[in-house]
DNA sequence: CAATAAATCAAACGTTTGTTTGATTTATAT
DNA sequence: ATATAAATCAAACAAACGTTTGATTTATTG
């Protein structure tokens, strides 16, 4: 009757998780200590070993439970039989620049744990989550392909090409700030560097993917 | 006269920065220790902190003295009159993968900390000398849209597209790998696989960025 | 209510970390 | 040769790390 409602049921895990969700994106898993993470989710010390065995297997559960978002997108477009190849590619286009910059910070994590190899089970989960959405966007570029609308261009390479280049804007943003004369976060992601983003990706991918003669 | 050259002249200070260069590369670096380091170096533990006053600050030698590779091919492009303004983007792409492909394990500890964007002085070396580079790189795409060759395209924007694209393919070597079929680090960066990486960013930033009617 | 299990806690564990110390050796210069 | 500085060394430092312990509280169940 304090105006305390009775949500709990353990929600101590749970307080974990979304506290290292913030603090990894922000510090990096390395530099965030048990001790921190639990003093920011309110618990005990140990509460990290009891619930999850060690601060590895909680990053594991983290990165497993808050990846998989793109892939119901994706699926729709690949099921979608109204829209060209080049309609669907540019919608993914849509979809990860908005997923990428939204959950920037987390998704630095993610790119920095591919990048360093050093814990072999998450490199599993990412490839395995990751591997799927690139496939069903690899069946978008073949698909162009068999329809004679695209360029008999390298599947894979485009793919490793066009996430690289969203990923790039993420991890070197201070890099991409200098060039635009932006400083601060919220101006190097504006809804306006989006936008233009975007239509530069856009721009850049149908004059590589689409037939000069086949549409628009 | 025992056959030892007397190279000397402290060149334990050297010995320290090749085996960080080597250790960092393949551990990252949080996860080398100085101890580990000196090892290596086969030097006493305390001389990193006697030579570089940290750790760190020996992160931070390492990363300036190894860094200012492209700077000479770059301006001697600059100053060429005889290259069109394609050229000199084809030879940059040229330049870059090679130079991405054969020293990948330094960059991506380049690249993982200006993702981190922990250590300010670091970040600040980073773009400091990448800044300069792609400002080289700026000049020849403004270059071959004063001349109409070039589209009319975002500069700042398609160099980052650009630079991400290649990073990529150095950061996700696992995920290139799982594409490719192809499981070891040897493969994945063979001459082949550079060929067509490089062949694949040229025909996207070819269509990108030259005139339909201007050239070939 | 009693008994059992789950959850939380303060405290300590044993390592490992980067750095410092102070003695000792090696080199340089007077 | 002697004095001064530079370089190296083994040892110790304090702090921080992830994890474990065992008691204690809270919740669940028969």
């Amino acid at each position: 009757m304090m105006g305390n409602i009775p949500c709990d049921k353990t929600d101590t895990r749970k307080a974990l998780l979304e506290a290292a969700e913030q603090l990894f994106a922000q510090h990096g898993f390395e530099a965030v200590s048990v001790r921190h993470l639990a003093t920011a989710a309110g618990a005990n010390l140990s509460m990290v070993s009891y619930y999850f065995g060690s601060k590895e297997g909680l990053f594991e559960e983290l990165i497993a439970s808050r990846f998989p978002y793109a892939r119901g997108v994706l699926e729709s477009l690949a099921a979608d039989t109204t829209l060209t190849a080049w309609e669907k590619m540019s919608q993914t286009i849509d979809l990860y620049v908005d997923k990428f910059f939204g959950g920037r910070s987390f998704h630095r994590v993610i790119m920095r744990e591919m990048s360093l190899q050093q814990r072999p089970a998450l490199v599993k989960i990412i490839t395995d989550l990751m591997g799927k959405n690139m496939l069903l966007i690899r069946g978008f570029i073949v698909e162009g392909q068999e329809k004679g609308q695209f360029n008999q261009v390298d599947a894979d390479f485009t793919i490793v090409m066009l996430l690289g280049a969203i990923a790039a804007y993420i991890n070197n943003s201070t890099m991409v700030g200098k060039m635009l004369n932006e400083t601060d976060d919220a101006q190097i992601f504006s809804d306006a560097n989006k936008a233009r983003f975007k239509c530069e990706l856009k721009n850049m991918f149908h004059a590589h993917l689409v037939r000069v003669s086949a549409e628009r």
